[in-house]
DNA sequence: CGTGGGTAGTTCAGTGGTCAAATACTGGGG
DNA sequence: CCCCAGTATTTGACCACTGAACTACCCACG
């Protein structure tokens, strides 16, 4: 008779298996378009990212922190992410007029354009290498399914950023 | 009526969602493991993985450049790598007797014991935020769908290489 | 008012990674 | 037998990212 699953410290080998072809999967997508977006749009994807997010705020520009907030990375990241941006000219700072330690991050036209070139590449990129692979059903389980993990991602990084609030 | 789709050169509302929510999950995900495994086994998850196919390996060892091959990394990032873990103890070089260029990587005891401690860090941390989330069935479709796509990389990915093999 | 605790952003030192060049050795054809 | 094209690994310079100080500023409270 099949065995009860106990609790173990332990991946048994069929969540071995689950893991290791889903972290593969999405490890080797990264990477592929991380490189075509390299070659084709001079970019990398977190900077390509990045720029997206200027291009949806008000006026393509947000304060340092609440880029920071929406790309989840450190604040110190952003500080030298824009700062290289704004040494390509791809992003300009602002200071801020209320508050004289803020800074708005503004997207500059070349920015734009070559927001727009990434997209370019990006998304002949993923037709190629992850729409390509999946049926239209297949894509709404992975988004369903992806969904679903981020819903329980969030539920505990809430209760975490919670209890941290306190 | 809805529009035919045609091939643009800008992903549609539902694909960038699609994306979005696949990448943004798993790139959670890594980073949930990726910190948890560091604090709790002190290990990086590139590491965690290296001295896993380290054990695997008959007599736990194997060849900078299968290592390499199987963790598809470039050599250099071997060097670095095992360098690092060999100062820390938890791998050693052993000199290749066939060929002299050649160099083994070989787990220790106390890389043995990393391991096992970082397998129970990276359990922990998996059934927490992956397999927590997800019931048996949607695991299975989630492995199945990541299979999809690799297969799908492979074959492009071979082609490449076999066009650079020539 | 003025002072102190919180907030915005930067700087710095450390780490993991890449690419290109250097080194050391192998093995088959002249 | 020797030479050289190819292979295994290392080295070094550089880059992106991180966490932990640090600076500059805001604002509410006494």
């Amino acid at each position: 008779m099949a065995a009860m699953k106990v609790s173990r410290t332990t991946l048994d080998e069929d969540e071995a298996r689950t893991w290791a072809a889903y972290a593969c999967a999405a490890r080797r997508l990264f990477a592929q378009l991380d490189r075509e977006l390299q070659r084709e749009a001079g970019l990398p994807m977190s900077y390509w990212e990045l720029l997206g997010h200027l291009a949806d705020a008000p006026e393509r520009a947000m304060r340092m922190s609440d880029l920071a907030e929406v790309t989840r990375s450190a604040p110190s990241r952003l500080t030298h992410a824009v700062s290289q941006l704004e040494s390509s000219g791809l992003v300009r700072r602002r200071q801020c007029a209320s508050d004289r330690r803020g800074c708005y991050a503004e997207l500059t036209d070349a920015g734009a354009e070559a927001l727009t070139a990434a997209g370019e590449a990006a998304t002949r990129s993923l037709r190629a290498h992850f729409f390509g692979s999946l049926s239209a059903a297949e894509q709404a389980r992975l988004r369903g399914l992806s969904e679903t993990i981020l819903g329980h991602l969030g539920a505990t990084c809430d209760q975490a950023a919670g209890r941290r609030a306190r």
